[in-house]
DNA sequence: AATATAGAATGACTACAGTCATTGAATGCA
DNA sequence: TGCATTCAATGACTGTAGTCATTCTATATT
């Protein structure tokens, strides 16, 4: 009478790990990750609290992995957005209509709190999340193609390589929307944004 | 036989919360941050850990505001090093000057690790931090004035004012550092931020 | 001088992240 | 089939930040 399906232990704790990461996804989005502690999650997928530390580094490796899913899921929307822009829009225009979008997104789907909590755990000690997570990888090539575009077309001078360029807008922004998750809400992300790289685009040098 | 030196309730507390920041102060120098609990500090200062949160909002708070003091001190040492410049050098070269010097005293003086931790309590969920201390006051003094010296010399675009400019210098500067504090050591802040500032000095468009 | 008030000081206590020695069941091997 | 190995699972335990009802005493008020 043994009809129970058969389950491989590999299986089984792929299982387990499911369990653990959707009871936390579920909790956090109801509750907010600082008021959901590891043994509320454990309780609700019916698990020891060892067995979260089975798989899962710390409390805090699973919040960034849920933000990050979101903001790369996020970040791929950008394609399409820029796919949807009138194909003689200027280069410089794009740029500028793509830091927009990004503000936007930040601003009303992802949101300062998360921002705010992924930051933080970037900056934890444990590194061990840094190298599993590669953050803002999708941007980084989207950004990349939209430069690499610019100077194709002369609209931007080819003294710096796209690569380059598209490295140092992430960089930039990131420091935009550190200042963003700071200052809440006295700081307009996508105004400052704007107007950050309008000056990047333009440079503030007479030399030329 | 009263000969003890009287002395005031308000006073006797100042010497309580100094007691503890000493203590502090001595006890993380010597073994770091995260070695030292506040269990540790209240037993070094002789009181009880009752008392330590009287006085701080936090272990995070205590520590950012020591390491706060410590990068005010190193930012007000730029305005020397700006003076120790030949007067003759062009603002282009001053500005990448600062970018290098400001590099120099991050990696050198203050240090990764110290910059992480500042950063990571600056995005606590207690704002209250914040408004207790403003963070880089002195740095945008500093960039205000070397930027605002540049426009007058004619040496930069007056399309942007001053103020605008230095304000987004300080945002790439902290976007450029919160890079460096997560891919430490992979990451060469100097060479990073003179490639940075070479972009935003020159622009990346051709349209002016 | 007697009493009331403020607020500094206290330390036992709670909450919670993270640990680790032990258990037990699936898989590999003879 | 029986023994050995592996590793997921367990939960009691530890370390530490932060709390709070209570005590204590200098100062203000009468």
């Amino acid at each position: 009478m043994q009809q129970k399906i058969k389950i491989s232990r590999k299986e089984q704790a792929v299982q387990t790990k499911s369990k653990i990461y959707a009871s936390a996804e579920q909790l956090f989005s109801k509750y907010g990750v600082d008021s959901v502690n590891v043994d509320d999650i454990v309780k609700h997928a019916g698990v020891a609290k060892g067995s979260f530390y089975v798989h899962f580094e710390s409390k805090d490796v699973l919040i960034a992995m849920l933000i990050n899913d979101y903001v790369n899921k996020a970040d791929t929307d950008y394609k399409t957005y820029l796919e949807s822009l009138p194909s003689d829009m200027v280069p410089h225009d794009v740029v500028l209509s793509l830091v927009g979008k990004i503000a936007d997104v930040l601003t009303d789907i992802i949101g300062c709190e998360n921002m705010r909590i992924l930051y933080r755990i970037q900056l934890g000690k444990d590194n061990k999340t840094n190298a599993l997570i590669d953050y803002n990888r999708e941007l980084y090539k989207i950004v990349y193609d939209v430069i690499a575009n610019g100077i194709n077309q002369k609209a931007f001078l080819p003294s710096f390589s796209a690569e380059e360029i598209a490295k140092q807008f992430v960089v930039s922004y990131r420091g935009l929307t550190f200042e963003w998750c700071i200052r809440y809400p006295d700081f307009n992300l996508k105004e400052e944004a704007l107007r950050h790289f309008e000056i990047l685009l333009a440079g503030i040098s007479h030399s030329k």
